[in-house]
RNA sequence: GCCGCUUUAGCUCAGUUGGUAGAGCAAAGGACUGAAAAUCCUUGUGUCCCUGGUUCGAUUCCUGGAGGCGGCA
């Protein structure tokens, strides 16, 4: 059986993916969308979505799939992405998975645990006892059903510890029983592309672009949302760009300084997790050429 | 011009009854088992505005000066 060729492109916000998949693949590949926010419908300005033109010029997948008040999760994302890896191949064009959501590489690369999915009725069961009783007792709740994670899981980090007894409530096992895999899946032969750029540019083209954000309608978009009835239980509007409209009291600047800052540390944050994937073969992205000379050698389409 | 308040970390500010200092935010580094643009961990950061004096020792008390804020003229 063949392995299924397919090219991972990855890098921080704002460091010129979407103009790297306009130059170079734009003829037999096909995107597959692999950013948490651009999943869901009318969040395109602060989501930075490939714009109409783009989609034009290439197919997109995986993108405004959903309403703003729906939850997307890691396993859905796999699950479909596998889907329309085979149906690009069938298609004789390439997957190209492109995004900022280094979770969902890592996931998709090296196959999703087995672990239940998340059942919202559970998680919600699982947020009123920690109201209840305290985050103590979620913490303690967890060293006693499973010590291997409360090794491994931080006493404050309520998400995990959270999840964690979710999981022992939908499947009477602990979370530390479902195997991880460590590798990259074996049926998959993943070119990964890693994009970065010095941190001061990097620095420089976020403010450039949340200030075009803004000149492109930012407010008019978010208004259109508090229209709809967005508020901060939606899970879309968790998103950068789109959580600071719901702090009361802040002017226009400081909306605009506290997306700045979000989106630096969120680019950090996602500089450290690329840094842990192995086989990166790392551009500048203006570096057309070389990643040119890399899909002629790997065998790929390339102009 | 006079009176009062103020000057400490990149920013906002605590504090030291005289023994050269600490929070929040920012920053740097890291983690990531179906919420991940989420959640969490670790770590610094200093002519304590300048000048003289008192003192074993001054960022702290005193003198003079400079900047900022407010009031009166």
């Amino acid at each position: 059986m063949n392995k299924k060729k397919l090219i991972v492109l990855f890098g921080p916000t704002a460091v010129g993916k979407t103009a790297m998949t306009l130059a170079l693949f734009k003829d037999h590949y096909e995107i597959i969308n692999s950013d948490s926010v651009q999943v869901y419908k009318y969040l395109d300005i602060a989501s930075a979505k490939p714009d109409r033109y783009t989609q034009s010029q290439i197919p997109h997948h995986l993108i405004d799939l959903l309403e703003p008040y729906e939850q997307f999760t890691v396993g859905t994302y796999c699950s479909m992405a596998d889907r329309l890896v085979d149906e690009i191949l069938s298609r004789g064009n390439y997957p190209l998975l492109t995004g900022g959501t280094a979770y969902y590489f890592r996931q998709f690369l090296y196959g999703v645990a087995s672990t239940p999915e998340s059942d919202p009725v559970v998680r919600e069961r699982v947020q009123d006892e920690i109201k209840e009783r305290g985050k103590g007792w979620a913490y303690s709740y967890l060293c006693q059903i499973d010590p291997v994670s409360s090794e491994r899981i931080n006493p404050n980090d309520i998400y995990r510890i959270s999840r964690a007894i979710e999981v022992y409530y939908q499947s009477g096992r602990p979370l530390s029983s479902f195997k991880i895999n460590t590798e990259t899946r074996g049926s998959l032969d993943p070119l990964i592309i890693g994009l970065h750029l010095e941190k001061s540019e990097l620095d420089r083209r976020i403010e450039l672009r949340v200030d075009e954000m803004f000149k492109n309608g930012l407010v008019e978009e978010i208004e259109n949302l508090k229209q709809m009835g967005a508020d901060l239980s939606w899970p879309a509007m968790q998103a950068i760009g789109y959580k600071e409209f719901f702090i009361p009291g802040l002017s226009l600047d400081e909306i605009r300084h506290r997306i700045i800052v979000a989106t630096r540390q969120y680019a950090k944050r996602q500089m450290t997790f690329f840094r842990s994937f192995k086989n990166v073969n790392w551009f500048s992205p203006s570096d057309y050429e070389g990643i040119s000379n890399l899909l002629m050698e790997q065998g790929y389409p390339h102009s």
